[in-house]
DNA sequence: TTGAAAGCGATACCAG
DNA sequence: CTGGTATCGCTTTCAA
């Protein structure tokens, strides 16, 4: 790879002078197209290292997210690298999967990488970790779908509580009585508000809390699937069930389709963020929509405010999920 | 940040005692502990970019593809990048979309980034553009899911032909007549082969080339969705379908949920990618699944082997799509 | 405007 | 085994 020393020399010019074309400098117009043929002619491109050695900042942004092959998460973060790149940062993505001690070891990684700010779906780390492991290089991270609770930074999230509220209470308005809940760990940011909403709603028709109907394990597959087996095999089984989120839902339908049990016929059921496939069943059947796109956009927003100076106090946004084929 | 040199002055040894305890070599016992303490009390972390400055490598691997909000795309990124982050290396990943600008503009950006190596999905490039663009920087790169006709380097790809032919045999077999396809630009490696399998299928059983029912266009939703309503709209309309990828057999689905047409009863489809939809309509659909971890995973396998100096001649495998439901 | 020179932080050679 | 030193490629003073 040609250097810029090359450039120089083959220009007839100094090194630094070539620096200053580079960055926008003035330069004699003489010069100019010296540098220009000799550039073109070694297809010289800057060292990206050494260039961020010196500027001791690397216009790179990490994501550190649990899994990107959600369509959810995968579609959020397309949306975030489009931003991103268009004001000149690319993203360095980290998925920590359900390995937790990933999450931490990412966030390490990321941070040492010199990543110049971060979005982030935690999922793990305490508050004190969080401050723990950003102490040492401050830079602006930006929460996105989950917030740690007691950590300040600007945050991306959804109105969890009110979108399952209003999706239950429909159920609830169509007759049934007896709603189940599949979620994820009450660690999880998300899980505990979607319950929230879902408790709220029972509260609110005057249903008593019953413990059985209340399902949470880890955001998978496999927590549906045999969540739904559990739930049938009770005595006064559920009418309705609402799970949450795109791989829950999914072995909630296969579960079903597997016992022949008919959607939503036989049980009703409330999807969350695989609209793809509960549109496509016939019946359709509802299921919550969440932003990503909008999500991710407005989190490249706050992250690009931030690496440009910007100091005003953390910002907590809740952008609105909204009810598919209710 | 604490540098090596700050390590180095509370050790009390010098800079090169310490840069050899970092790199593993022998370091006199007495001066271990004062350095490892030091490290520990000034949380010190080596500089990524002096050290690739430095090195001449990056450790980073660029990874090139088209979209990774694609299941497809996504569970075969997570699984690449899993392996390739176990062996020190992490990833940096640029999707392309459907613009094609940037795909070329992607392939810079990764090369000038100074990653080691690269996986690359290719879509709209020349050999020619390809070696010209490599040219600089001989890296390794293993092309995957795709190659570039003339380009010889290491490939992954699936025996896209083979699984379509049968595919398509199936439902000759099963007594359809009018089998048409839905599939991407013929300049897509992929839905070349593809339309390859679905012709010699259709020719093997003595059905003549009819153009009407050969329906091509973007890998996207819409050409599905549009793709489908034009076949109902001929005179003599197909009685099955075969979709290519993932976008399009949600396309064709939804189109004919709207029209109220059933599936399979009415129209016979072939899917493709997208099992979790397919399995769960009610029959299940037949849909080609791709191994997309083993994927993921055997371009890693391969590119750590170019990393690790093999220089064995250019590798192409295929791996084995199976059908689902069939 | 230009160019010499001093780093940025880490590695590796080589003499001690 | 240790430590001084040159070097990686680039940016940025600072004099001229």
């Amino acid at each position: 790879m040609a250097t810029i020393k090359d450039v120089a020399r083959m220009a007839g010019v100094s090194i630094s002078t070539v620096s200053k074309y580079l960055n926008g400098g003035n330069v004699r117009p003489e010069n100019l197209e010296p540098i220009r043929s000799a550039i073109a002619a070694l297809d010289y491109r800057a060292n990206p290292f050494a260039r961020c050695l010196k500027a001791q900042r690397s216009r790179s942004i990490g994501i550190l997210l649990p899994n990107m092959a959600a369509p959810f998460f995968g579609t959020m973060v397309m949306a975030l690298d489009t931003i991103l790149r268009e004001h000149g940062y690319h993203s360095m993505i980290c998925c920590y999967g359900s390995s937790h001690g990933l999450e931490r070891d990412y966030f390490r990684f990321l941070l040492s990488t010199g990543v110049d700010g971060m979005v982030y779906v935690p999922e793990d780390l305490s508050a004190e970790e969080f401050r723990e492991l950003t102490a040492q290089r401050p830079i602006p991270v930006v929460q996105v779908d989950r917030a740690i609770q007691g950590v300040e930074t600007d945050a991306v999230l959804v109105n969890n509580m009110e979108i399952v509220y209003n999706g239950v209470c429909g159920l609830l308005d169509r007759g049934h009585r007896r709603v189940a809940i599949i979620t994820g760990p009450k660690s999880v940011f998300t899980a505990k508000e979607r319950l929230v909403g879902y408790l709220r709603a029972m509260s609110d028709y005057d249903l008593p809390y019953d413990d059985s109907l209340v399902h949470s394990g880890e955001l998978t597959f496999a927590t549906g699937y045999t969540g739904f087996g559990l739930l049938m095999q009770l005595p006064n089984p559920p009418t309705a069930i609402i799970c949450t989120n795109y791989d829950i839902t999914l072995g909630v339908i296969t579960a079903a389709q597997e016992r022949g049990i008919r959607l939503p016929e036989q049980i009703d059921l409330l999807g969350f963020d695989c609209v793809e496939v509960c549109s496509l069943m016939t019946p359709a059947l509802p299921v919550v929509q969440q932003p990503e796109q909008e999500i991710g956009r407005t989190a490249a927003a706050y992250l690009l405010q931030r690496l440009d100076g910007c100091q005003d106090a953390p910002r907590q946004l809740r952008l609105e999920a909204r009810l598919v084929n209710p």
